[in-house]
This record gives C-alpha cells, structure tokens and sequence, in this order.
DNA sequence: GTTCATGCAAAGATTTTGCAAGCTG
DNA sequence: CAGCTTGCAAAATCTTTGCATGAAC
C-alpha cells in the first residue's frame, strides 16, 4: 500500500443534494461547509471549521459551526471521531466499502486500511457485538520529513 | 473465548506501593482510590469515581478526584480511554501482555482480545505508526439478558 | 408569507488553576 | 517542620439552548 490521501465520497453537489432532499435549507454558509468538507483530506475539529469559515463570514458564531456539524453528522455527510483532543469531523466513507484509517498525528490527514480486524476476531458465543473501532496513529511521509527536518536546524 | 471479566493488574497494596515509591503521600482519599479501582471490574468517569468517594468524604471537591487521577495516570497505574461520553479511567493493563478489549456498552466491564490487529496489518513504508486503538463495543452476557428482560416487560 | 437559519447572549458541562489551610512523612 | 494535598473559588474550555432578526423556498 502507497502513501495517496483517501479518495472522496462526496462532492461538494452530493453533499448540497442530501442536505435540500432533506429539508434543509441551502444557505451560503451551509455551502461553504460542504466545499470545506469536500476538499479536506483529514479530521476537522469544531475550531478549524470556525476559524475557516471565520474568513468568509465576519459575524460568524461558534453556535451555528456546532449546529450544522451536528445536522450534517445526522444526515450521515460527516462521521465524528473523538480524540483524546476532542471530536474532529470529516466526510463520512461510503459503507459498502467498510475500512478503517491510519491518521497522521500531525496533519489529520487519512489513509485506508482496507482488511478489518473484526474478519480475525472470534466472537465469543455470549457477548453481542455491536461495533467496533480500529484506527492506527503516526506520522505520514510529508509530516515525517518535516518533523525530521525540523530537528536537524 | 469465555465472557469472565478481565482479571485485574493491580491490588490495593500494589498502587498504594507504586505511589508511595513516587514520593505521593498515602491519604485516606488515595487509599479509597485505590480500593475503588482495584475493585471495579470496568470504565469509571471521573462523575463515578467523585460520587463513589462522595459518600466516604462529605467535602470532597470535584478538582481532588481529577488532579488523583491525572497523577494516577501518570504514574501507569490508570488508563484513560476517551469514550464519546467523554474520559474514562481503569487499572492498566500489565505491558507485557498487550492487548485489546471488549468493553461492555451497558456496565463498563471490559474482556481481554488476546490477538492484535496490527500483527496482521502491513504497514506502509511511508507512514510511520506510532500507536494503534482497536476496541470491541457491545453487550455481555448479564447485560444483554437484562436488556430482553426489560424488553419483555 | 411561512418556516428555517443565524447571531447574540447566556447557560451548562467539563476540566484546570491559584491560593490558603491542613495533613503526611 | 517542610512540602505535598485538599477544598474552595474562580477561570478556562467546549458545547448547547432561547429568542428575535433575517434569509430561503
């Protein structure tokens, strides 16, 4: 397996048709949302979202970041992932082809992992499964040479 | 695989050891902690952990049972896993056993998955791994019958 | 025009920090 | 007694909620 950023389930298009089939409103914000989410390779915490965001509109409220990431996780856009820094947020993976991730520490970005664990797993006979979480941290290539580089100055 | 609860890593007078040899002072509170970990077979949030020393400590304060556990922690002697509910803390698990869990989603307990994923999974040259995360949600066997009870009823 | 979305303010929830008083070794 | 621990209070985060204004359909 290579080193190339996971492809993307959604275009930004996709995203705007689920969110109006839904109901919901397309607002310039809502579409600013969708092309940040569409064109982010890695895990996005509230912050960043906010702080991206920030840029196109100046009277921007955390509040409604919250409540769009939230609307759009119920929608099934975005899958949320808890760090140990708190939730980040991305576009979430097609299910017919279930995967795990590698996720740079460093940039966010992930990579797929494409065998599951659950596939070696025996489930013993009197514990019912009902999900599970496999997720590999490190540094990808560019983040590597960049932490290398910067011990060397 | 059999569903018998993890067994534990630590006895009380192996933490109270293990602290004492950092130099902590042995309180009545750092004993109760102790006792309380060494005891609870599952995940406790720091809301367990403050209401079970509550009702042995009228005064306890809520930045006491969160500044122990930091220390506990970093001493080795606690795990802290983050759950989407927010932080958790166990015993840890002895290091030169390396495994994964099943965690109970309905009691916390926790039981050991002796095979790890990441024996099976190819690492990329070009991404350096730095930890791993594999844990296994459902229900146990106690919890799982309680459920139909209740949904009988 | 009706309904939903947004900004503002405020409230909640969780976790951390400074400080004085008390306890441990 | 010296220094670590604790409780109290306050602060720092992070996230949610109520309400009036404004925008989308």
């Amino acid at each position: 397996m290579s080193t190339h950023a996971h492809s993307h389930t959604h275009t930004i298009e996709d995203i705007v048709r689920i969110m109006s089939s839904q109901g919901l409103r397309i607002t310039d914000q809502r579409k600013t949302l969708a092309k940040l989410f569409a064109e982010s390779p890695g895990y996005l915490a509230p912050k960043d979202v906010y702080e991206y965001m920030g840029k196109s509109y100046s009277g921007l409220s955390f509040d409604t970041v919250y409540r769009n990431l939230r609307v759009m996780e119920e929608l099934g856009v975005l899958e949320q992932v808890v760090f140990e820094e708190g939730v980040k947020f991305k576009l979430h993976c097609r299910e017919h082809d279930h995967h795990h991730h590698m996720i740079c520490l460093n940039c966010g970005k992930t990579y797929p992992i494409m065998c599951c664990p659950m596939e070696q797993t025996t489930a013993p006979a009197d514990f019912r499964i009902v999900k599970h979480k496999f997720e590999v941290f490190g540094y990808c290539k560019d983040c590597d040479q960049e932490e290398a580089a910067a011990a060397q100055s």
